[in-house]
DNA sequence: GATTTTACATACAGACATGTATGTAAATCT
DNA sequence: AGATTTACATACATGTCTGTATGTAAAATC
């Protein structure tokens, strides 16, 4: 066969992913075969295996293509809470409108196994999860020192229960069909959740 | 072979049932095969195919010998938040104490791919879960009845933050190796969750 | 311009899983 | 007590997936 331009193997390899991508979250990861994924591609095994070591390895390709969904540190307008609020929403809108961040955490969170090779994935989202907690704890620990919640929260806590209602919020949005009960007012959800801890100003100079 | 009297046929129907589940969740549904299944109970594909139909209906069996893991219904003292609260924590209480349920659930947020047979699986799970919105949003209009909440609260929303909450927490909490920070302290995330609803008698006051 | 890689396609061998068909001895029914 | 059904084990036929080995024509290198 006529071999390509480097240019040309770069956009093999990419079709390679964002067919897997599609295929995955079509059947499942253990289900699709590198064979459904070629010929979805329009290329052979032979293709697959230049570019990929294996399954596995594709999986991984296909996480990197879609970048992080949650950057707190994009924004620095508002207050610590604000900032919260601003990093989940715009997590929550990018999933709405980018076809290919669906795809890939709707794979993520509920067509794929960790076990085996796979298990090693769980460790990295955990950490994602670990980087996130640590963001929290420190938003809300700026929250605390503005005085915009009770001074009684506990910061560690607080991100510790965002963490989870995060997680949960995205698998839940993610669960098509059957999830769009809460797909329609996940903007307010969140909202509601960050926003149920602002103290207000009357209640913060008389309470207690 | 030997025909088996009808008590001892149900005793290796449960046998399986059992290996199923620790199978599952060791190796993945995907992954398993019948065979392996067999193997782990004693018997032989033969029996596995006697007793169920495919690997789906196996499944179908390893969820349904596992109760329930939520009731509200069965506390009946506190006021409304304490009894969300109640709920909950005994949820997770029995996670922690039973294996079986461990297992299960495991197998069901994170060693299960929802595609092809398994997707109505993953309708019944989202209908478990509106049975929970339906409860919660009740508990929490109970609450806001009894003034125990800011009365701008909206119970529906309430309650879906809580559900998100409550379905990744759980995910968490199984994440075995890699999710003991969340688990050390679930309790009392779980009780920061619901007790940073409840007004203080002195806020209820003289807020706005 | 000859040589060496590259980017695949094709071919091959082995493992494994599935569903069903068939056999069978004992439990259950009548 | 004989007939029937049950609770499996065994055997079979088939399809599928994986990894690797090999072939090849054109890029890339020199």
């Amino acid at each position: 066969m006529a071999r390509k331009t480097k240019a040309e193997a770069a956009l093999t390899r990419d079709r390679i992913v964002a067919c897997a991508r599609q295929v995955f979250s079509r059947d499942g990861v253990t289900n699709t075969s590198l064979e459904h994924v070629a010929k979805e591609a329009g290329v052979t095994r032979g293709a697959v295996y230049w570019h990929f070591r294996n399954k596995a390895d594709l999986f991984m390709a296909v996480r990197q293509q879609t970048g992080i969904l949650l950057r707190f540190g994009d924004f620095k307008t508002g207050d610590a809470l604000r900032r919260l609020e601003c990093g989940l929403h715009d997590a929550l809108s990018r999933l709405a409108e980018d076809k290919q961040a669906r795809e890939t955490y709707e794979v993520m969170l509920w067509k794929c196994e960790y076990v085996g090779e796979f298990a090693g994935v769980r460790n990295d989202l955990m950490a994602a999860g670990n980087r996130f907690l640590a963001e929290a704890t420190e938003l809300y620990g700026e929250a605390l020192k503005e005085k915009l919640v009770d001074p009684a929260l506990d910061p560690r806590l607080a991100a510790r229960e965002t963490f989870c209602f995060y997680a949960g919020m995205l698998k839940l949005w993610l669960a098509d069909d059957s999830g769009l009960a809460v797909r329609d007012d996940v903007l307010k959800v969140i909202s509601h959740h960050i926003e149920s801890r602002r103290l207000k100003k009357t209640v913060r100079q008389k309470a207690v």
